[in-house]
DNA sequence: TTGTAGGCGTTATCAA
DNA sequence: TTGATAACGCCTACAA
């Protein structure tokens, strides 16, 4: 029974009933509701995969929210070992299928041809973490430029001038930002930007790839400090470095981007710009909980959050120059 | 339409058919389909919190399994700041509320009255990970006792003879077993157990406090190796061996268990007890869904998964006895 | 083979 | 305010 008229009925028969009911093993049934009224109380929630360790604070976050309000998230990893198939274009179709009242999407690129026809279809989406190209879909996200500006900032503050950046996909807004913010921030402190590897995609194995890229050019650029677009990449990166003999801190300080979780145990710790996961899922699910109860056409906002710098083990003061 | 009988009409016609339905924005809709058949296509998945690294491939696993067949799960995190509300109750009844089908159970203790219930009222039912304590539900674990005996064996080869046990949670079918698994191993290697101590939860900060009181008796005990029951727990016990001053491998040998991700990369890297958390949910949404489709009363199976030592850095000879 | 009627459980509408 | 009734969209069973 609505719980806004239960006071409409004598406390005691509303007992009975309940009692009765229980007995009879009655349970409203969902389904039903979802048909007649229209509301399946889900929402599709398009993860690349919940095995990387950004997103499970993410999800979570998402079903706090979601939670309050008697929602259900069904959830899709899109990042499949077989990519002849279009995961997510299957999942859309399936979620759609099964009614869902809006999309959480955290695997939005800068090109997604889908991500505009299902906006069209005038389904209720927010982007999470990642912003499509357009920026004409809602948003929750993780300042990137002010990240890279924390990084670079403490590295300069340890006396680094020649600091390379490990960047991620150009195809993610987030590799995009980040790197714009890393070159807008060494402009700021009038250093000039010797070298740049882009990886493949935000893994270890690929960090480790453009890390050797890095190197490779060392004896030219004399680099002292690599900023990486990700925790990933600064994991595969770090590895790149032991392989070349290199210490860090000593030889070259390293910063990741992410702070996931379990980075204060890896050797070194990793200084690393915290990125508000949980905070990231649950205002996303909020707004699109928001976004329908309003009616259509209410303006909607993006979320932009606050990184914060964590320092650790992996960053210090550059080796005196031997000149 | 039935994919089995798309042959009964011509292919033009049915070319026609769709794309027709395609144009006027035709969705097949579930909650109808549902409703009519009784069958949601969803089932229910409770985790204790998906943010502990153990969970995502293990729900990974679910729902590739479950994609197979075009189903979604519908997820709870149990663990909540607030304990005042039985959130796994609640949860419970808003899935019975969806009508999933059955549910997948990563939360069993070995005392949960809320199991049986649920079993007695017919619910489809797969433990993962973790055992009830009755047994009578069909589970998919790994072999917990195989894995502590693993463990030993390692160090019993290395040299070591004083092994303490860092136990888990003796409320969890997981702590159980691997203390007990631990006590048949020592035994095996005619070696007697001096010192144990028993974490309050499977957590880093549970797992330092348990390390500590290990430490408090080792003038007595003299232990060279650690076996942990869960990584986090051995996470924890080296923190506290570093604050005392002991070195892994080199003082004390420490062992985890379950290898979760990321556990190479800490310092030093971590030996552990490989389980197959993927396979582990994968195989668990198999069985539930076998079980959906059989009659009522087919016999349902528990599934044991080998678990495989993994050997890194935390494990080595003891140090020679000045005797 | 094709077509049609009734029902799934809930909600909303419209009369009384 | 209360109570009966149609409708939500799909599925199945039965009739044509």
């Amino acid at each position: 029974m609505d719980a806004q008229r239960r006071h409409l009925v004598a406390t005691e028969l509303l007992q009975r009933i309940e009692t009765a009911a229980r007995e009879l093993g009655y349970r409203p049934n969902h389904a039903a509701s979802a048909l007649s009224r229209g509301r399946s109380k889900t929402v599709g929630v398009l993860l690349p995969d919940i095995t990387n360790p950004v997103f499970p604070p993410i999800l979570r976050g998402i079903e706090d929210a979601l939670d309050e309000e008697g929602y259900f998230a069904l959830l899709a990893n899109t990042s499949r070992p077989d990519p002849s198939v279009d995961a997510t274009q299957v999942a859309i179709e399936r979620m759609q299928a099964q009614r869902v009242e809006g999309f959480l999407v955290a695997t939005a690129t800068r090109d997604d041809a889908w991500l505009d026809s299902l906006r069209q279809s005038g389904a209720h989406i927010v982007l999470i973490n990642r912003t499509d190209g357009r920026g004409h879909l809602p948003a929750v996200i993780s300042d990137d430029m002010l990240g890279m500006r924390l990084a670079v900032d403490h590295l300069v503050a340890l006396g680094h001038t020649r600091i390379a950046h490990l960047a991620g996909p150009e195809t993610l807004s987030t590799g995009l930002a980040r790197r714009l913010g890393f070159e807008q921030a060494m402009r700021e402190h009038g250093l000039t930007i010797k070298t740049m590897a882009v990886a493949e995609a935000y893994a270890v194995d690929a960090g480790e790839t453009a890390m050797q890229a890095l190197l490779a050019k060392r004896s030219k650029t004399q680099f002292t400090a690599v900023v990486a677009a990700n925790d990933l990449l600064a994991l595969g990166g770090l590895q790149a470095l032991q392989q070349a003999g290199l210490a860090v801190p000593q030889a070259i300080s390293v910063i990741g981007h992410n702070d996931m979780p379990l980075l204060d145990q890896v050797n070194p710790p990793l200084t690393s710009v915290r990125i508000q996961h949980y905070e990231m899922g649950f205002r996303a699910a909020r707004l699109l909980m928001e976004a329908l109860r309003e009616r259509p056409g209410s303006q909607e906002a993006t979320v932009v959050l606050r990184p914060q710098l964590v320092v650790r083990a992996s960053t210090a003061a550059p080796m005196k120059l031997k000149v």
